[in-house]
DNA sequence: ATCCAGGTATGCA
DNA sequence: TGCATACCTGGA
């Protein structure tokens, strides 16, 4: 039996101030699209209305578009407070992305110049650490639905309940208490054992992800992969999304099918892809790397 | 039915 | 170092 959830009204957002005065802030409905499920994040699904419908931490939101293209937010009536001061920082709002773009040689490369243009507003999430780690953990050679679906078990039947209906996604202390056979019932496959024996790894050092997520890049990325399970990539996303990382560039199928087709880099090995991408793209290779994405996703099917 | 999906760890040249 | 292969499982 639903129990009803009060949600509040619709609050406006503030992302990032406007560059120019006058000229306020408008998102496309696909790139919102593209930056709640383009892969960055795995909790947040489309509702009846149009609307997003997402947690992250202990927050439970609905995000909308007005008709002038701004972003509005609503939440349960009990959790609109929370909300209200974690959205923001969710959003990594002020980071200025429009500043970070034009700062990625856009001039002198003319497929980065075509992102840009095709995913203008386009933004990396600023994900709890733990979630992120969870959710790319369990990302390896499965589709974004896939994933959404085991991330969905995990938190519905591991994690705690915040309001009627919306779980929050198990901490890694809570997942230690879980059986790999648990896991597995989640659909989580081989990925079971690597969430496992990582939550074992994190039971006994309490700090030790948020210290890690202090670290200089290298060192941060050399720690994580200590984790069973964390290569080069997942540690990458974990940065990227997790931690703010935005030098991190990770390197997928996509990236490795876009640096094929779009820079000519044929039968390059995935590391001397991230080491060119680091190096073309700069100190917010990350960020280029999102475009870079979101670009060859929507133009190669799936 | 057969193949593949935002990888990683392991075993061999 | 560098390349092949196994690892789970649902869906096309």
């Amino acid at each position: 039996m639903p129990s009803f959830l009060a949600w509040s009204d619709w609050q406006p957002l503030v992302l990032d101030p406007p560059p120019e005065a006058g000229q306020s802030e408008m998102l496309a409905p696909a790139v919102l699209a593209e930056i709640l499920d383009g892969g960055q994040a795995f909790r947040w699904v489309r509702t009846a209305d149009g609307s997003w419908q997402g947690v992250w931490s202990d927050c439970v939101a609905r995000l909308k578009l007005s008709e002038q293209g701004a972003l509005l937010w609503s939440a349960p009536q009990t959790l609109a407070e929370t909300v209200a001061h974690k959205l923001p920082p969710y959003f990594a709002a002020g980071t200025g992305f429009a500043r970070l773009a034009d700062g990625l040689p856009w001039r002198s490369d003319p497929h980065l110049a075509r992102c840009l243009e095709s995913f203008r507003g386009l933004r990396l999430l600023r994900q709890p650490l733990g979630e992120t780690l969870l959710g790319f953990l369990c990302s390896a050679t499965k589709q974004i639905v896939q994933i959404k679906q085991m991330i969905e078990l995990l938190a519905r039947r591991h994690g705690r309940e915040i309001v009627p209906e919306f779980h929050r996604l198990p901490t890694w202390t809570e997942l230690a208490a879980v059986r790999e056979e648990d896991l597995r019932a989640c659909l989580l496959g081989f990925r079971a054992r690597y969430v496992q024996q990582t939550a074992q790894f994190l039971a006994g050092r309490p700090d030790w992800l948020e210290q890690t997520g202090q670290l200089p890049y290298a060192e941060a990325k050399e720690r994580l992969r200590e984790l069973p399970g964390v290569g080069e990539k997942v540690a990458d996303c974990v940065l990227l999304f997790g931690a703010g990382r935005f030098e991190a560039f990770p390197v997928d199928v996509w990236i490795i099918r876009a640096m094929k087709a779009r820079y000519g880099l044929e039968g390059w090995a995935p590391q001397q892809i991230a080491h060119f991408g680091r190096v073309h793209f700069g100190a917010h290779a990350g960020l280029a790397q999102q475009y870079l994405f979101a670009f060859e996703r929507k133009a190669g099917g799936r």
